[in-house]
DNA sequence: CTGTTAGCGCTTTCAA
DNA sequence: TTGAAAGCGCTAACAG
């Protein structure tokens, strides 16, 4: 293995002098700066990372620690999640720890662990809760992180996320615009930040429409088509009267609606009409709806680059104003959703 | 973060005893070790991996790369694999680095580059080829890795692997004694070896049961129900006469193939046999299929434990005779085999 | 059984 | 613009 000494030696050049021209410190001549830099990389010299971190307390290395759930495998979550971020860390140059515990492994101890084996930079955090307790440990133990997603109202951390709140005001602004009173929410799981921001916007739209809050229709559940099956069937079959909008958490949700509203007789746009919100990672097309759906689409996959990149921001202490970062959303309509009839 | 010498210091003792006795060597009295790692404990003592590393050569982390194709997502191997190392290689304490590569990214510089950053003990070879140009340049390198699957006849290198040719010469043999002779193998993609290997025990148990190696009906394909449904209608619509029984790489062709005969008219057993090998990563139950599948069964979920102990053995310098390990399998006969009547 | 000394490869003062 | 020297935290000879 080419170490730095052999790079010095080739270049008549004490090791120091060589460290500098490789970083490029300003205290070097242009010439050497290029000269080195050419030597080490014919002697294909690659800096030790643990020699590195040692010295300068970067390993280069950061960490994403997931649960392991019986769902992991079903849920497309996880392999965007995970095939995207270690594509973009490897594109910075940044080795990508995957730790997945044990079933019903407690997590905290597990960044315990690992912050304090002293070899990681920083963590990913993904699927926060409004009281996450990774995020108040990492904090406390000033390791750098960044979350998909936002913890709080006035967050303190890194973060990438999309405005949920103003992405679902919107959808329900759109609906009530038409005409839609009874307009339902099929929300994510409860505590999940990212469905409390939705159902949120949500709220706001219903009043800004002069709707009273006590007609809000919200039911929490995971991203699946059976929620959205059931939910769908239990609405309809319910005291009148009846929903004319739903607005779906997700592209899966709204798969389980569509079958519910066929199965109940029910048409879309006409008796109902219904709006998702499409971050892609379930691999279906929208236009294949039939009738087409209507989405917010904002492409999850989109989130790995910014992720990794404010993650970097926050190991190299970057100001925290350059590294929340809120991505952006196109709004598509399509047929699913229309005027109520009457 | 506490250090060796906080440990040291509190314990009334050099460093270099602390050290001996957290590492368990010899030469400590059983006092001074107890005494040693219950300060440890108490002082959250974490050993810093890169200092570790840069004195001892080890570091903890070893590597996977996978090559991002378009069927990541969709082949349910991927997260089998990856969230089944990382979880055994957190029980052994040590970091499982996943790299992913860009689609069309060459490998082997990959690997250039982890192996000369000089973070990385080993690596986990998966899917690997006749003639597998990492193990090739890992080799030289003299970087250890263990290999899911074998390369070659003979391998200088550590596995784990079932036996595919046994394996499937016993179930060509089990369908040729109940009177079979013109079987058809499924077989996976060619140039893998485990399909090698299968496609070699098929040949033999034909030549074992005196049947013409030139009756050997081989076809390869993914593991995918397409290939067993393109290949079965493909089958059973050529010239007489016909096969009678199907060997299925996978339960996922196994599914096609039912499809196909369903489809066909053909009866399963009665006018065809179908026997596949279930390595469990299908999400599909074998009892559910109708008839219910006659199986060999060996679960991939079983090889990571193995693959991480051998990984481990190899970067301790275990010698070779300890790191080639072939697992267990079973052969479970159900309903969709029986002899052909002709 | 224990301590002293050296050094892994690198970055960073400090001095020239 | 450059070099010498110190030291990050740890392990491994080498003495006692």
């Amino acid at each position: 293995m080419t170490t730095l000494k052999d790079v010095a030696k080739k270049a008549g050049l004490s090791i120091t002098q060589t460290s500098r021209a490789l970083n490029d410190h300003s205290d070097v001549s242009a010439a050497t700066r290029e000269r080195v830099k050419e030597i080490a990389l014919t002697l294909q010299y690659r800096p030790n990372l643990s020699a590195r971190k040692l010295v300068s307390g970067r390993s280069g290395l950061v960490g994403l620690v997931v649960p392991r759930t019986k769902d992991l495998a079903s849920d497309g979550l996880f392999i965007e999640v995970v095939s995207g971020l270690s594509t973009e860390f490897s594109l910075r140059d940044m080795q990508f720890v995957l730790h997945v515990t044990q079933p019903e492994e407690p997590i905290i101890p597990v960044y315990k662990r690992l912050v304090g084996n002293g070899a990681i930079d920083g963590f990913v955090l993904i699927d926060p809760r409004e009281d996450d307790r990774r995020a108040a440990f990492l904090s406390k133990a000033k390791v750098p992180f960044v979350v998909h997603g936002r913890i709080g109202p006035n967050p303190k951390h890194a973060y990438f996320d999309i405005d949920n709140e103003k992405i679902f005001r919107g959808i329900t602004r759109h609906l009530s615009a038409l005409g839609h009173r009874r307009i339902v929410l099929l929300n994510g799981i409860e505590d999940r930040t990212y469905a409390e921001a939705r159902s949120c916007g949500y709220r706001h739209a219903l009043v800004d429409s002069r709707i009273d809050p006590s007609e809000a229709i919200i039911r929490s559940g995971a991203m699946t088509e059976s929620f959205g099956l059931i939910s769908t069937v239990d609405l309809f079959s319910g005291p009148e009267p009846r929903p004319t909008a739903i607005i779906c958490g997700s592209v899966r949700i709204a798969k389980g609606v569509y079958q519910a509203l066929n199965a109940l007789g029910l048409s879309i746009p006409r008796d109902v009409s219904v709006f998702a919100h499409d971050d892609h990672i379930a691999q279906i097309q929208t236009e294949a709806f039939y009738p087409a759906l209507s989405v917010t689409d904002a492409p999850m996959r989109d989130s790995w680059k910014p992720l990794a990149a404010c993650l970097e921001g926050a190991i190299s202490g970057a100001p925290l104003s350059e590294l929340q970062v809120v991505g952006p959303y196109r709004t598509i309509l399509r047929q699913s959703t229309a005027a109520p009839c009457q």
